[in-house]
DNA sequence: ACATCCTGGATATTAATCATCCAGGTTACG
DNA sequence: CGTAACCTGGATGATTAATATCCAGGATGT
């Protein structure tokens, strides 16, 4: 799983302790983790083409949340950042070779449907919590870090 | 994921449908859909140290299954090919630059327990199915399949 | 006008995957 | 025995994907 995710989780919660006032711009997220500032404002566009964040160009400007924690879903930024394709892919072995059928009916296949029912528990999952269930967990276990991280973003 | 979960299951499946006669050689499990001989044997060689395969060295040597299939389940093959990670892996950022909290409570993060619940569904889920399911369904959707595959690992 | 900052594509760098090869040990068979 | 078949495990190389940077273009505040 590309990294981009645990990335992007971060920012959307900084965003969210930050507040709505203004924009923030990829360079001030990406130092408050010493991230690669051009390869973060990467994932965060892709998080703009999902519409989880809106972005203002020009001088002032920066990203900020496109709608509330509860309305964001860890399936939604995970699909954002990795594309839709599950994790297992198929390549088609059962094509090839002198065990070729000769229909090929891929969608009745007992493996990839085994496979693809695990997938889809896991998406469930994902779907299930929401950033603002994240952020009530973090806040519990970490009742400073909102102020702490409000603090560092206002100082210049 | 590894493209050698899908080689290992049709290879598991291959040798349950051929039968516990004969140990049977890497190459010809390979031949059967064309893969790349010598990485296949890699890959075997991994269920074989998971104890799903049982190997048999030299002249009409080969591999068979260690165990009938409904005691192999999704996960056991993942696992071994895989490894034992988890698809979510967490490069700590929140442990580096102005943001490091000062002690490091890895165990207590939002984000990678929420991440960890979905991962533990999937497990679950894969965990749940055992290949003899997956034979089942397969027989059901291809009854031909068995019987070609027998005959063709039998000529020679 | 000017500095700031997002956008999107091109490009370079690095790591992971995919694949092959070889020396060593083991077994069947004549 | 001796030879051919075949697994084992490590080393090695090729291919592809992930990671990271760069730059020209457009938008916006001052
Ligand atoms: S049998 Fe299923 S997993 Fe195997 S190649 Fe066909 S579709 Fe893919
Ligand atoms: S906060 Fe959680 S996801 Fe983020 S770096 Fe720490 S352990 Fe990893």
């Amino acid at each position: 799983m590309n990294e981009g995710v645990e990335w992007a989780l971060h920012s959307c919660l900084n965003l969210a302790w930050i507040g709505e006032e203004r924009a923030v711009t990829a360079a001030r997220l990406a130092g408050y983790h010493e991230l690669p500032p051009a390869y973060l404002n990467k994932q965060l566009q892709s998080l703009v083409r999902a519409g989880i964040l809106s972005s203002v160009p020009g001088c002032q400007g920066g990203f900020r949340l496109a709608r509330s924690l509860d309305r964001i879903t860890l399936m939604d930024v995970v699909t954002a950042i990795e594309g839709p394709d599950e994790a297992f892919r198929c390549t088609e072995i059962r094509g090839q070779g002198p065990g070729a059928t000769t229909g090929r009916p891929t969608a009745e296949c007992a493996i990839a449907d085994a496979m693809g029912r695990a997938d889809l528990a896991w998406r469930r999952e994902l779907a299930a919590q929401t950033l603002a269930d994240v952020r009530a967990r973090a806040e519990r276990q970490a009742p400073g870090a909102p102020d702490r991280i409000r603090r560092w973003f206002a100082d210049l």
